[in-house]
DNA sequence: GCCGTTTTCGGCCCGACTGTTTTCAGTCG
């Protein structure tokens, strides 16, 4: 059992609560017991007493106490016998929340989607006090796009579509100012929708002109204050909402629709806390409206420096001192990165100029080993080819270090493909897996452990393999491999690719972990995936000294030489 | 169910929108 069982059942419990209509503070306090657990930098075995803990008290104390003791849960066990496991799935309908959905199960008897789909369709859900025909059409509608659109998108998807919405802005001359707001603007891992704050000059003509644009395939809402759409492209769809403000609103507004919800709660708490109250138009203070020219004086109104979106969480940030978080300006270094000797498209002389016009101190070459034929990868031959044409490389680019180095496959067994005879020839030398993820989760441990404890490997490269959305990764025992970590003096990369992001921040939070954040470009134009990698450690408030990538010219010659 | 330097009760973030009503409940962000 980890911590991540007893937070599943804490949620599981909420949401069965929720459509009990049990007191929606009770589910509430089920979810924050959840939310703390989360936050927590510390494992199952390190944490004694859960009582002690922030929004833990006596009942749910004993709910995680008898889970722990026991692996089941009386009260989850007594809800579900009351709740029908159906309505579970029926709160992913839009529109429909407990309430309604319990309406629907006591006055006609449906517990499933299946179910409530055929009753809209046979027209008997309109019969219902509250809700009428427009009701019912909706949640047709909604269980036919639910069935066949996925629920979130990858970055990698949000950014795709929000370039194909921003082009299009960026040529209306009547809108004066926009900002992409949610989760996109959070650099969330994943997002349902996209938001846009958007100031025009005139939303009627606005709507008129966007409704136009050949990827708008659906009008959802059009209003004075706001317009839904939903966009498509070749393969997917996703809804894009616009809000209307005025020049006076904008940054109130921008703040509160950027969210997160747990990062807007701890807001109003603040600004309750000094007599006040925050709403989108707006700080309210003795009677009245205040309103900022920007997030930053926004902020500053409340004592706190400007917070980032990508911090903008679990609340907790408003009580860190953001000075000491990882930024994009520390960023001296990308350990990780391809060339044509493998599968990388540029030679190693084009990597070196990207990287130095990217105003980088220090760059490693990391190609692929020989074992990853898939990537062509290098035989010691053409692996001491390339360290040879680095060395010659060094004097032409003083303005930077390059360093030599792979990204080594550990292979199926454990054992590392090259001999500690080739690495010792190398800087620097990252390590990875790549092949036989469907191993169990012993084999992929006795592979890392493999790795950590070679004394030429410095770091592991995206540690868990998964690509967000489409490749869960192969099984890891994440405590396990950050106990190794530390034990070792082996670094753990935070993979930059929008695909990747691998470690995730909710892993690398609180791990006192020392991270790396790459690239693992493999066109110079991947070089730009720094910032999103970056946004990951910053979602998890990771400290610039715990981040090797920050290190000066200097620091980071001295960290190479030295070893593990 | 949790919490507390206005503390053991009475709060728990706040406002808009939708669809349904005839003054509002439920849901959402």
């Amino acid at each position: 059992m980890t911590k991540k069982d007893i937070i599943v059942l804490l949620e599981t419990i909420a949401t069965y609560m929720e459509l009990s209509l049990e007191n929606p503070f009770k589910v509430s306090a089920y979810r924050k017991a959840a939310a703390s657990i989360e936050t927590d930098g510390r494992s199952l075995s390190e944490i004694d007493d859960f009582s002690t803990m922030k929004g833990i008290g006596k009942g749910v104390n004993e709910v995680i106490v008898e889970y722990v003791d026991t692996g089941r849960s009386t009260v989850l066990d007594e809800l579900k016998e009351s709740v029908p496991e159906g309505l579970v799935r029926m709160l992913k309908i839009p529109m429909l929340g407990p309430k309604k959905i319990a309406k629907i199960h006591k006055e006609l008897g449906i517990a499933s989607m299946e179910g409530l789909k055929e009753a809209c369709d046979s027209k008997r859900v309109s019969t219902l006090p509250g809700f009428g025909v427009k009701t019912e059409q909706n949640i047709s509608k909604a269980i036919d796009e639910l069935l066949t659109r996925p629920e979130r998108y990858p970055i990698e998807r949000i950014i795709s579509f929000r370039t194909a919405v921003e082009n299009v802005l960026d040529e209306m001359e009547m809108v004066e100012k926009y900002d992409v707001a949610g989760s996109g603007r959070r650099f969330k891992e994943t997002s349902r929708d996209l938001d846009y704050i958007i100031e025009v000059t005139d939303a009627a003509a606005f709507t008129e002109s966007f409704l136009e644009s050949p990827f708008v395939r659906e009008t959802v809402a059009k209003g004075e204050k706001k317009l839904s759409v939903v966009i498509e492209d070749d393969m997917d769809e996703i809804n894009v909402d616009f809000r209307f403000v005025t020049s006076r609103e904008y940054f109130t507004t921008l703040h509160h629709f950027t969210g997160s919800k747990d990062h807007n709660v701890k807001m109003r708490q603040i600004a309750k806390s000094r007599g006040e109250k925050i709403s989108e138009y707006g700080v309210e203070s003795n009677g009245e409206i205040k309103t900022f020219g920007s997030e930053e004086s926004f902020f500053n109104h409340f004592g706190l420096p400007f917070i980032p979106p990508t911090m903008r969480e679990s609340g907790e940030e408003t009580d860190t001192d953001i000075s000491k978080i990882v930024s994009m300006d520390d960023m001296k270094g990308d350990l990780h990165m391809h060339t044509v000797y493998s599968d990388g498209a540029f030679s190693v002389r084009e990597m070196v100029e990207a990287c130095i016009a990217k105003g980088y101190k220090y760059m490693i070459i990391t190609d692929h080993s020989k074992s990853l034929r898939v990537a062509n990868g290098l035989y010691e031959n053409r692996l001491y080819k390339q360290i040879e044409e680095i060395k010659g490389l060094r004097d032409e680019y003083p303005e930077i270090d390059i360093y030599t180095g792979t990204e080594m496959d550990i292979l199926k067994d454990g054992t590392l493909d090259y001999s500690d005879d080739m690495l010792k020839e190398l800087d620097y030398v990252l390590a990875a897996i790549h092949s036989s993820f469907t191993q169990t989760e012993a084999e992929i441990m006795h592979r890392l452990k493999s790795a950590c404890e070679n004394p030429y490997v410095r770091h592991i490269a995206h540690p868990t393999g998964r690509l967000i959305g489409s490749r869960a990764g192969y099984p890891v025992n994440m405590q396990e491999l950050i106990s190794m970590a530390k034990d070792t003096g082996t670094v753990l990369e935070v993979n930059a690719n929008p695909r990747r992001l691998d470690l995730s921040a909710d892993v690398i939070r609180h791990s006192g972990l020392k991270l790396t954040v790459n690239t693992d470009a493999h066109h110079t134009a991947h070089l730009d995936f720094m910032e999103y990698g970056v946004a990951t450690l910053q979602k998890a408030l990771i400290q610039k000294e715990d981040v090797i990538n920050t290190f000066s010219r200097e620091d980071f010659r001295n960290f190479v030489n030295k070893g593990k």
